[in-house]
RNA sequence: GCCCCCGUAGCUCAGCGGAUAGAGCAGCCGCCUUCUAAGCGGUUGGUCGCUGGUUCGAUCCCAGCCGGGGGCACCA
């Protein structure tokens, strides 16, 4: 197309540059060909012709193209193709042949990006508003990495300060049977916690209170982390690195965080604090480096954390948030901007809305402190892997995720993931039956496949990639489950119309032998497509 | 008060400036002696919150309203 559009200008048709990126896609209507571009609505401006005149210079150079059988000016310019026979069914031979490399591009090749998400704090299990980021985050991985990029993902443990001393203490009160100091952490896992931390250290109990309260918050801490690992690792979320922000702490990272900042002369003094002017830099107030007691912020560790990742190599940090830390955007800026990095570059904070949980008609209230959790473990065990992570992926993040308990727990045929995977299952059982009978992948005529079914399913199966580059772009994993659906929906109907194996006692002709190439591509696409969203594609069902 | 997100069919939502705005569910009517009916077909259902603006063209971009959700610590 876009060699089309040069050929155009170079035979002096019309003036301008060939765009930066063509939009061809599968129109609406079968009317409007196999393939529809708007190509010539653009370039008319630059050109000073009207649309129409561009667009029958760039249809008489697609004409000439191999490939393609006609070519029309619809409307205000649209350039409405149809492709030459089997033009579009050589695509299923494609697909096979490219096997588990379909879908796969080369857009962010070069591309070093940090992914951080979940960074659930080692105070208690992994809960239901982190599970949104765990699936949508794992899925973002997976989708950056099929479009060539170089991938870390990282997880941000909070093991530092206020809270995880509230921690420690409230495991301690639990371990004497004292009740829960006022704020601190409840739920029955606190008792579990405690009690595996006497296991681990018989003694604790008897050491002086200070020491005792040590024991128990740095034990604990680590048990916390340990469930944490293993609620997210049986959720098929692996992470690259789990970073400390003690550790930061610890090696001076914080303090020369501070004294970079302090340099670049974006740091005050005021009311016995030390701040940072992020105001300078957008956000709506300033804000506490260290606070009157001298105690370093969970936000001084920030600037740290991002200096950290930047010495590191990478040139996109990306922060994936709920609408509860928003907030954080102005100042995770103001801290790039104040190290002298450009915000609208190196860093990308994605904001998505919370999940609530309702029970009989009743919002679960989700408070660690209240103890009334539910944890991605019972989520897991109320509806397994597959539903929670497709459920919780194919939703845009920017819409608030209603969970009816009910509606999760019913494993029924409304759920859209059954759906899905039933037809990757029907796929893999064709392919089964078909050899049965003798028909593998050996003949393969594209021009055979002239049913409008196949027309659907074959261009259905050619919007992959791009499903595939536009969901990592948008950083929009909901758009591939969407995909699958859609994909899904135009596999199911060909099954209905078009058999693979022949009828009764009617011979097996290529038109079967071809078909099954057709299902065999299908089967790939769909397995693709769900082992981005990190969702099993079954072989039976 | 300020900031972020949302407002599309009865419900839940999809639509990164294009042609007649889509899907699932719910409702109604059909299709299994032959490859998985967890499937398929038909049908009912819309002032894309409102008002302006930009554009050849706006559900989409901009501004202002209205309505809903969330957030605005020397906690993390």
């Amino acid at each position: 197309m876009r060699a089309a559009v040069r050929d155009a200008i170079d035979a002096g048709e019309f003036a301008g540059a060939t765009p930066d990126e063509v939009v061809v896609e599968r129109p609406k209507s079968a009317d409007h060909g196999d393939f529809a571009t708007n190509v010539a609505l653009r370039l008319a401006k630059a050109a000073g012709k009207p649309a129409r005149e561009v667009a029958e210079a760039v249809a008489a150079q697609l004409r000439q193209s191999d490939g393609i059988a006609e070519v029309d000016v619809a409307g205000p310019g649209f350039l409405n193709i149809r492709l030459a026979s089997g033009a579009l069914g050589a695509l299923a031979k494609d697909i096979v042949e490219a096997g588990a490399g379909y879908g796969r591009s080369g857009e962010l090749t070069g591309r070093r990006i940090n992914l951080e998400f979940v960074s659930a704090n080692p105070t208690g299990p992994v809960h239901l508003g982190h599970t949104r980021w765990a699936a949508l985050g794992d899925s973002l991985h997976r989708l950056l990495e099929a479009a060539g990029a170089d991938v870390t993902t990282e997880h941000y443990i909070n093991d530092f300060g206020s809270q995880l001393a509230n921690f420690g203490a409230s495991l301690y009160a639990v371990a004497q049977g004292r009740p829960v100091p006022e704020n601190g952490y409840h739920g029955d896992y606190v008792a579990d916690v405690a009690e595996q931390v006497i296991e681990a250290v018989p003694g604790a109990l008897d050491l002086p209170p200070a020491e005792a309260v040590g024991v128990f918050t740095t034990i604990g801490e680590q048990l916390m982390l340990e469930l944490v690992r293993a609620s997210l690792s049986r959720f098929r979320v692996e992470f690259d690195v789990y970073f400390s922000e003690r550790s930061m702490h610890e090696s001076g990272a914080v303090d020369a965080a501070l004294a970079r900042l302090r340099e670049q002369g974006h740091v005050f003094d005021a009311d016995g604090a030390v701040w940072l002017r992020t105001t300078d830099f957008g956000d709506d107030r300033d804000r506490v480096l260290v606070r009157s007691n001298g105690e370093k912020t969970y936000f001084a560790a920030d600037a740290a954390y991002y200096l950290d990742k930047r010495g590191r190599g990478f040139d996109r940090c990306i922060y994936m948030l709920g609408a509860d830390h928003h907030g954080y955007v102005g100042r995770l800026k103001a801290i790039v901007a104040c190290a002298g990095d450009d915000p609208e570059q190196t860093i990308e904070v994605l904001i998505g809305q919370l999940v609530k949980l309702v029970r009989d008609g009743q919002e679960v209230r989700l408070s660690k402190r209240a103890g009334t959790i539910v944890t991605l473990d019972d989520l897991i065990d109320l509806v397994g892997i597959d539903a929670a992570r497709y459920s919780l992926a194919r939703w845009s993040a920017d819409t608030p995720l209603t969970l009816d308990i009910a509606e999760i727990t019913k494993r029924s045929n409304d759920n859209p993931v059954f759906y899905v995977q039933y037809a990757h299952a029907r796929t893999c059982n064709a392919k089964r039956n078909a050899a049965d009978f003798g028909i593998g992948l050996d003949v393969f005529v594209p021009e055979l496949l002239t049913s409008p079914f196949e027309a659907a399913l074959l261009t259905a199966l050619s919007e992959f990639p791009r499903a595939v580059a536009t969901a990592a772009e948008l950083r929009a994993p909901h758009r591939v489950a969407r995909y699958l659906e859609d994909l899904a929906g135009s596999y199911h109907r060909w099954y209905d119309a078009c058999r693979i194996i022949p009828q009764g006692d009617d011979e097996i002709t290529d038109v079967n032998r071809t078909r099954a190439w057709l299902n065999d591509a299908t089967r790939i696409v769909l397995a693709n497509g769900l082992g981005l969203l990190g969702v099993d594609a079954p072989e039976r069902m």
